[in-house]
DNA sequence: GTTCTAGAAC
DNA sequence: GTTCTAGAAC
């Protein structure tokens, strides 16, 4: 790879251009995430000329501008006698056109694309928070990879003088060491500096993206079902970076090939050369800790990979050990072979399934845990080595989706993206399994009964096989719409309903003072309590209780000003379009079509607007009482009325569609006055559910489950009221927890999601389903 | 060009 | 709560 050389600062071809003290037009080029404004930054923090960064997103008054702001600011800037940089994705060679054009006499125009690799971009997007550019959280990867998808490396030939390329880290702190060198009288040399082939006309990540970088399908057949170290080691150049795109690998073992040395073995190129398909690596399950024979194991594990490969298509399977001596490995490449299973949907390879892209070259976005019925860490072999390489994020999100599992059976965990198996090898979800144990030092030991052993691999298998389909099948769908393929799943969650401040607390309180709640935003003056209001007794009551403080929660401490505000706020007034549930409630026999049942307390309606295929509202006939925030102890038997109604409405429709599965709960502020309880099913089919805050309103902590309210009015007096901003929160899955970068999308995969609920929501008789029966014995 | 969001009006 | 719509995002 091309390596700077600030000293050319002084060649000869610099001499004859001195003195004419040209300014500059440095072009950035890059996706979110790639580094601009800090390669601005530290260029003018060191700079020995005057800089100034024209960004697009603060260009008006610190708030996203045109690009015609940007052009005048740059050219007035280039007319004081300032070099500019252009700090704006401009992957595109009409992005950049105009700016080219700032060029001339005076100014030279040079490009730096920051050509860095995408996952590494996304995941910097996915993390940062309270950037410019306001590209946060699910929709980065999916801008991201559009933007890659559509970039055009800039040429000499649509006016560059100079073009730098920086395909890592390294590249970019030599570019920033040369340019903070320049002073006014510098120039540096023209052409194109830091390509990876001089022969690339197109980048390599568009040929990837393209696949125009492929091995001829005739070489990529064979029987050898394993990949291991004799054939792999020396052929596959070990990367001691992370992150380096695989294509930058393939084309090196490429051109290995056409130098004619260090060939590789056919399969292993096929093979490695599709790391596109969605793959599952798997280690043996139960056949290493848990000593489950080895001839009956490999029996099972070739005869469920070929049940699955027979049903699913676009996928592969991987079976991972460490070494090539693997008894397990050998027996399973070789029944499978007899079985011609093809060698390119499953094979047997040699490696550390932690470290499967970066040593090895194979990416896996899915791996497969063989876990302990706790789900801990520890305990040596795969577990320990998946739980230390993952980080203590997946056990925390482990965790917080299941708590122990039962032989024979898994469970999906979507990936944090802080988590560096996510970062570095690109795994977006660990499926933890859990087999059957023929160790009597082990838990559930089966005392050699391989009848039900073979029966409990081959559950294990399937659950395992069954979730990767669930996750590949979702993955795909997004990628059809054209979203990312590295945003399976964007694990990040940190504010899902019920998620304690133990569970997340950093992330919690970091939005919380980043974001501070804008009071003057919402000028449509939504409902404000009056300070003697249930939700101030609550917090005066419970400030230091042991429920979760989620961090966005409105009773989390105030500043004198909103102090101030809450003091002198008076009742909530109501629009006159929120009046009508209010009219429903005191006048049923008015609204005899709208009405299910009416008793002397409540009555039971179907939502005008259903955001679900089910969504009826159970609504209090009591004047005076219009939101959660104004319910008190007294209201207690009520509130278990409401509920009771509730539950039996969603059991008389769960006889109608046994799928259905159903929440009960409070909006924290509603929109419409008269306390009304949702009984709304989980599947969120409906064409009234338009918004992000319809979604939000439903599946964030502003949805009070009608169990934890009367709870909490129960134990304090007042139940506990979320914050609106809540509302505003990046769109996730109320399954899965992926997150999305807008409501189409989300719908579209919630449709197909098939995860099992968060665990919280499992308790406490929140879910009401066909198989619950927990509900009807709660309040 | 189309899709999507978010603010204003009701 | 919805509808409408400008303009941002794609």
């Amino acid at each position: 790879m091309f390596t700077f050389s600030p000293f050319r600062l002084l060649s000869e071809e610099q001499e004859e251009v001195k003195g004419k003290r040209k300014t500059l037009v440095v072009i950035l080029m890059g996706p979110p995430g790639s580094g601009k404004t800090t390669f601005c930054n530290d260029v003018m923090s060191s700079a020995r000329r005057c800089w100034v960064r024209i960004c697009q997103d603060t260009i008006a008054n610190g708030k996203a501008g045109a690009k015609s702001q940007c052009l005048k600011s740059a050219a007035d800037a280039l007319k004081d006698g300032k070099s500019v940089f252009i700090d704006r994705c401009n992957l595109e060679r009409d992005q950049r056109a105009d700016f080219l054009r700032l060029g001339g006499a005076q100014a030279d125009v040079h490009a730096v694309v920051l050509d860095l690799p995408a996952r590494l971009c996304i995941s910097r997007s996915v993390n940062r928070t309270g950037h410019e550019g306001n590209l946060q959280g699910g929709k980065a990867a999916a801008v991201v990879n559009r933007m890659l998808q559509k970039k055009e490396l800039p040429q000499l030939s649509e006016g560059f003088s100079r073009i730098t390329f920086c395909q890592n880290e390294n590249d970019v702190k030599n570019a920033v060491k040369i340019y903070s060198a320049l002073d006014l009288s510098d120039t540096l040399p023209s052409g194109v500096f830091g390509q990876r082939s001089k022969d690339a006309k197109v980048q390599l990540g568009i040929m990837k993206f393209l696949k125009k970088v492929e091995i001829p399908e005739n070489e990529t057949s064979g029987k050898c079902n394993v990949i291991d170290d004799n054939t792999c080691q020396d052929s596959i150049p070990r990367q001691e970076t992370c992150g380096k795109d695989l294509c930058s690998m393939e084309l090196e073992m490429e051109n290995k090939d056409k130098k004619g040395s260090d060939s590789l073995e056919k399969s292993s190129v096929g093979d490695l050369s599709s790391n596109d398909v969605h793959t599952l690596a798997f280690p043996s399950i139960s056949t290493a800790d848990f000593q489950f024979d080895h001839e009956k194991a490999s029996d099972i594990i070739v005869e469920s990979v070929a049940d699955f490969l027979r049903k699913v298509d676009n996928v592969r399977l991987v079976l991972v050990d460490l070494s090539h001596k693997s008894n397990i490995l050998s027996l399973v490449r070789a029944k499978a072979a007899e079985r011609n299973i093809d060698s390119k949907k499953f094979f047997t390879f040699v490696g550390d399934i932690t470290q499967l892209y970066t040593k090895r070259g194979l990416r896996c976005n899915v791996i497969a845990n063989a876990a302990n019925w706790r789900l801990k860490p520890g305990g040596g072999g795969v577990n320990a080595a998946i739980f230390k390489a993952a980080g203590k994020s997946l056990e925390i999100a482990t965790k917080e989706r299941i708590e122990t599992l039962s032989p024979g059976n898994s469970v999906a965990v979507p990936l944090p993206s802080t988590s560096p198996l996510y970062k570095f090898e690109g795994v977006t979800h660990v499926i933890h399994v859990l087999g059957p144990n023929m160790n009597p030092q082990r838990p559930n030991y089966l005392k050699n009964n391989y009848v039900k052993g073979c029966m409990v691999l081959r559950d294990a298998y399937s659950s395992l096989f069954e979730h990767f389909a669930s996750i590949s099948k979702s993955c795909l769908q997004r990628e059809g719409s054209g979203d990312s393929r590295y945003n399976l799943s964007d694990p990040q969650s940190n504010l899902m309903e019920g998620t304690t401040s133990e569970q997340f607390p950093q992330s919690d309180q970091k939005i919380k003072r980043e974001d501070p709640y804008d009071f003057e935003r919402n000028k449509r003056s939504k409902g404000i309590l009056t300070e003697s209001s249930s939700k101030d007794k609550y917090n005066m009551q419970h400030g230091d209780h042991g429920f979760a403080e989620s961090g966005i929660n409105s009773d989390a401490p105030k500043s004198d000003d909103e102090s101030r505000k809450t003091a002198v706020a008076t009742k909530r007034t109501w629009g006159s379009w929120a009046q009508a549930l209010y009219e429903n409630a005191m006048h049923p026999e008015k609204h005899k079509n709208a009405v299910m049942e009416i008793s002397n307390e409540y009555v039971v309606l179907n939502d005008r607007y259903p955001k679900a295929k089910k969504h009826i509202l159970v609504l209090s006939r009591l004047h005076g009482l219009d939101c959660l925030a104004d319910v008190q102890k007294e209201h207690l038997p009520l509130m278990k009325q409401l509920h009771a109604v509730g539950v039996q409405w969603a059991e008389r429709f769960l006889s109608e569609d046994a799928s259905l599965v159903f929440r009960l709960g409070y909006h924290s502020v509603p929109s419409m006055r008269q306390l009304h309880l949702h009984v709304i099913s989980q599947d969120f089919d409906s064409t009234h559910l338009k918004n992000k805050k319809h979604w939000n309103s439903f599946n964030t902590a502003f949805f009070r489950d009608s169990t934890d309210a009367i709870e909490e009015i129960d134990k304090y007096g007042a139940a506990k009221i979320n914050d609106e901003k809540l509302l505003t929160m990046e769109l996730r899955c109320h399954r899965c927890r992926s997150a999305h970068p807008n409501i189409p999308k989300l719908k579209s995969h919630v449709a197909n999601c098939k995860f099992s609920f968060p665990s919280h929501l499992l308790h406490n008789g929140r879910l009401v389903s066909a198989s619950s029966k927990t509900v009807s014995e709660k309040p």
